[in-house]
DNA sequence: TTGTACGCGTTATCAA
DNA sequence: TTGATAACGCGTACAA
């Protein structure tokens, strides 16, 4: 049952004709410099013969692999899958396959992975790893490998991406919340290595500011996870006294929730909350979050379509970066501000 | 910048040696066949050149590609992202990478995926998307190609696999109500031309025979998902009464939330629920829901372990398969029946 | 329109 | 211990 792949060679000599007469014949680009009918023979014989071809022979011919490689912080992490599936049925369409590896937010194991890739002669990179200031990235790029950035961006660094449009998100949130009555507004930072927690904090100083209330209540987290959200949201409410809080994201949002709940503080009566980007099952949890909406599979499959047309000749500095637009989604974790507020100090 | 990779050629030039040496220098499995001395030498001009190696070149002549292909069924699936990861981790730890890929359930795709992949020559296959009859895992396997299966088997085909196992979690979970006080039990169960659904099954027939209770209350789904359990347990609760249910997944139990905030039924005073896998942040939904917990990440560093065995030249049919243990996680969606059980007929 | 010949970068086999 | 040589399977100038 084992057939040992069936090779150009086998076919041409099953054809009578030569080799390269099979490859031409089999290559669409070339098929026109072989005779109609000597073309559709060689078709129908390759296909009965059930040959694949080798991809291995083929790319080190041609060295293009085929293969893309994706960096994401971590895929366990719900904000990845989505954009992953987004990528993944991107690069599908034109027979790319995604080479995926987690680099846990770490930069030497971005650039290792970074150069394992690169080593395996991907055709280019969809990274989700960016820092605002990114090393391994920029190597890379001035060697001349295609790249397209997802998410979050290299400062400075100019090369296609696809993002939310973060500091409007925030702002949006932040518009939400003043809309119900609230003026003391707390927010919850990502990290500020990543342009992803640098925009929307910009995003919240500046909606403050036009809204003209002052906005002090801030507090940093080094990552983009629940614990975290859970740590700097205890702080936060520990220094000041707000009625409403805007995270990052949805899992520093699910950290305050968490914190909510220590102090028997009840979301939304007590205090409002709002995070970004619209996880999966958000609707379900108690309360259901008040969120940004990402359209994250169509950022996924955006990033492929770029890549893909860097990949096919376009020059990189043509194509235009793509960014989405966030969505207010109403649900149960805001609500008007409580009757009094209670002041610390 | 962009310097040309560096070859073997090179490598031997500046060395002074041939290249078949330098390859020799290079491998570790060869490295004894050489002088001590020139080897360390050839190591480190290699290295002061920044000699990567061609992949392509080497998988042509090897026809190892140190890739392996990982089919499942959608990574927007919460269960998959830990079991990807695990596979992630597990391939990571010899250098082999993974080809992602889902099939959403469909056997057709899961047939062309999986002659993708074999045409790209990849070294092995983890496959989670098994039917109880799968023909196209079933011919891979006929060529001899390194196959192990994930979550779910097929049927009668002996090929290591890693598995929850799957009649005793739904054992646990019946065992759980009946500690409780319940004897109406209902299940809603997964798709019957998958072993996890199959399994899940029949572990509940066998739980509750054992406990004395009769088991006529059961709707079988389509799909694992939440739409497939939400239609079902609306069908299972119009035709009979229950005091709980047991979902084939975690998926199908949010289905049944949905179904019960419909009709108004309380979880858990009105009716209790308990779900399988206890996929990511259940612990936040409302209510937390009782689950029986599945190690997924280990399942997939398992499976990985046992495909490298397999492609490091082990006999397929000598590596043993593993069977996870389930594990009961109690939650809020469980607690002891309502008083008086009113009949409907 | 088709065939020839060569090379992509390695590794394996043989001689030396 | 090392070097020479062939071969893995394919694509592509160039010649015919």
């Amino acid at each position: 049952m084992a057939d040992r792949a069936v090779t150009l060679q086998q076919v041409a000599e099953a054809a009578g004709v030569h080799a390269a007469t099979v490859s031409r014949a089999l290559n669409p680009e070339t098929r026109s410099k072989v005779n109609g009918e000597t073309a559709s023979r060689i078709l129908e014989i390759s296909k009965e013969m059930g040959y694949r071809g080798n991809p291995m022979a083929r790319a080190l011919r041609t060295s293009r692999s085929m293969t893309v490689g994706v960096l994401i912080p971590d895929l366990t992490n719900p904000f990845y899958p989505p954009l992953v599936r987004g990528i993944d049925d991107g690069l599908d369409t034109m027979g790319y396959v995604p080479l995926l590896a987690n680099s846990d937010d770490s930069p030497i194991r971005e650039l290792t992975l970074l150069e394992s890739m690169r080593d395996r002669h991907v055709d280019g990179f969809i990274i989700a790893t960016a820092r605002v200031s990114d090393p391994a990235i920029q190597s890379i790029v001035a060697e001349g490998l295609p790249v397209v950035l997802v998410s979050r961006t290299v400062k400075g660094l100019k090369v296609p991406s696809v993002t939310l449009d973060d500091e409007l998100a925030i702002e949006m949130a932040v518009n939400h919340l003043v809309d119900l009555g609230h003026s003391s507004i707390g927010h919850i930072a990502g990290p500020q290595d990543s342009t992803t927690g640098l925009m929307r904090k910009a995003g919240f100083l500046r909606a403050c500011r036009s809204h003209g209330i002052k906005s002090t209540a801030i507090m940093e987290t080094t990552r983009f996870n629940e614990e975290q959200g859970r740590i700097a949201s205890g702080r936060l409410l520990d220094q000041y006294s707000v009625t409403a809080i805007v995270a990052s994201n949805d899992l520093i949002a699910l950290g305050c929730l968490a914190t909510f709940a220590e102090r028997g503080l009840n979301c939304p009566k007590d205090i409002s909350l709002i995070g970004v980007n619209d996880m999966a099952y958000l609707d379900r949890i108690a309360p259901p979050l008040t969120t940004i909406h990402t359209e994250t599979y169509q950022m996924g499959l955006n990033a492929a379509q770029l890549l893909l047309s860097i990949i096919g000749g376009k020059k990189s500095s043509a194509v235009e970066s793509r960014v989405l637009q966030p969505q207010l989604t109403l649900r149960k974790s805001t609500d008007v501000p409580p009757p009094r507020v209670k002041k610390r100090k």
